[in-house]
DNA sequence: GCGTTGATAGTTATAATATACCACTCCAAC
DNA sequence: GTTGGAGTGGTATATTATAACTATCAACGC
C-alpha cells in the first residue's frame, strides 16, 4: 500500500477518499439522471439520497427517517419508503436485502443489479462493478433455462482493512 | 423433453417428481445430520422442517406459525423462529432474503451457501449447486482483497415452465 | 433411582420493518 | 386560470423479528 501524508479520516476509509465529493458526485448524478428521465428530484428526494449517502455503509429505513425529522416536518414511515421507492426505481440507491437497508448507487445511469461486497467488522459496503458476475449467473440459469430478471448478490465477510494481519 | 403417460401433478412441477419421497429423502438426511452433529432432532424440529419441505416454494415464517399451530399447542413467533435458526444453522434450511421466506435444503451435509432461482410467476425455487458461481465470486472478491464469509445469491426472473413460448 | 445441569420449549411483551389508504398541495400543461 | 396528476402529509395497521423470563425435559454422573 501507498504511504502518505494525509491524515487519517474518521470514516476508515482510504486515506485518499474526499467523502464530500464523493456526496456531492452523486447528488449531482441523480439530478442529471432524473432530468433524463423527466422525473422530478423534489428537495425531499435529494434530501433522502443525501442521508443515504452519508457513509458508505447501509441506511436503514427507520434511521434515515430519525434524521430526516431533523430535516423537515411531517416525516412518516410512508415518506421515506415511498422516497426510497422511487430512487431504487431510478437506480439511485440499492437495497441491501440481507441487511434491510439501503445504500447509495455511484453508477446510477447503468440499468443494471448491485453486487455487493459487505464487510461484518466495519459494515462498510462497497459495489463492485464486475460485469463478469452478472455474465456467469447468467449463464449458470441458462444451464436451468431461467431467465433472470433481477440478481441479488451480497457477499459477507471481511473487507482488506479488517482483516487479521 | 421426454413424454411419459404419468398423471401431471397438482403442484405443478415436472411430471416425474414425486414430493412425498423428496420429503422423506429430506427428514432422513436432517436425522442423520443432526446424528452426525450431536445435536436432537426433536419433535417440533422435525414438524417445522416438514411444513418448510411442504412446496418448493418460499415459506414465510408466519404462515408456518399458523400451521404449526394445527399441529401442535403453545405455538409463539418465538418458538417458529428459534426452530428456523436452528435448522438453519445446520443447514437444513436456508433463508431466502428478498423475501423473508425460508426453503428446505437437500444437501445439508454440504457446508455452503445456497444459490437460488426465484420464479416470479410461480413461486418455485430451485436451489443451484452450481459450485463454478462460487469460485467465481470468490475470484471477484479476490480482487477487491476482500475475504467472503457467506454468499447471498439470489435469481429472481421466470422458470422454464412459466416462460412465455 | 436421584439430583444436577444444560438444552429445549413455553409465555408474554415489544421492537423493527413495511404497507394501505385517504386527503391535501403544488406544479405543469393546456 | 383551470385542471389533472404527481408529490407529499397524516393516520392506521400489517408484517417480520427479537428480548427476557419461566418451565420442562433428557442426558449424565453419582
Amino acid at each position: 500500500m501507498s504511504k502518505t501524508s494525509q491524515p487519517k479520516r474518521k470514516t476508515g476509509r482510504s486515506l485518499k477518499h474526499d467523502h464530500g465529493a464523493c456526496i456531492q458526485t452523486a447528488l449531482s448524478r441523480a439530478e442529471q439522471r432524473c432530468a433524463e428521465a423527466g422525473e422530478r428530484f423534489t428537495g425531499l428526494r435529494r434530501q433522502v439520497l443525501e442521508l443515504v449517502w452519508a457513509e458508505h455503509k447501509p441506511a436503514k429505513a427507520y434511521d434515515l427517517l430519525k434524521k430526516l425529522s431533523d430535516l423537515r416536518s411531517g416525516v412518516a414511515p410512508t415518506t421515506v419508503y415511498r422516497t426510497l421507492d422511487f430512487l431504487q426505481e431510478w437506480g439511485l440507491v440499492h437495497k441491501i436485502e440481507s441487511l434491510n437497508a439501503y445504500v447509495g448507487c455511484s453508477q446510477p445511469n447503468a440499468e443494471h443489479s448491485g453486487h455487493f461486497l459487505i464487510c461484518e467488522a466495519c459494515s462498510e459496503i462497497k459495489e463492485i462493478e464486475n460485469s463478469k458476475i452478472s455474465a456467469w449467473l447468467e449463464r449458470a440459469a441458462q444451464d436451468e433455462e431461467f431467465k433472470i430478471n433481477t440478481e441479488t448478490v451480497e457477499l459477507s465477510g471481511l473487507c482488506i482493512r479488517c482483516q487479521p494481519s
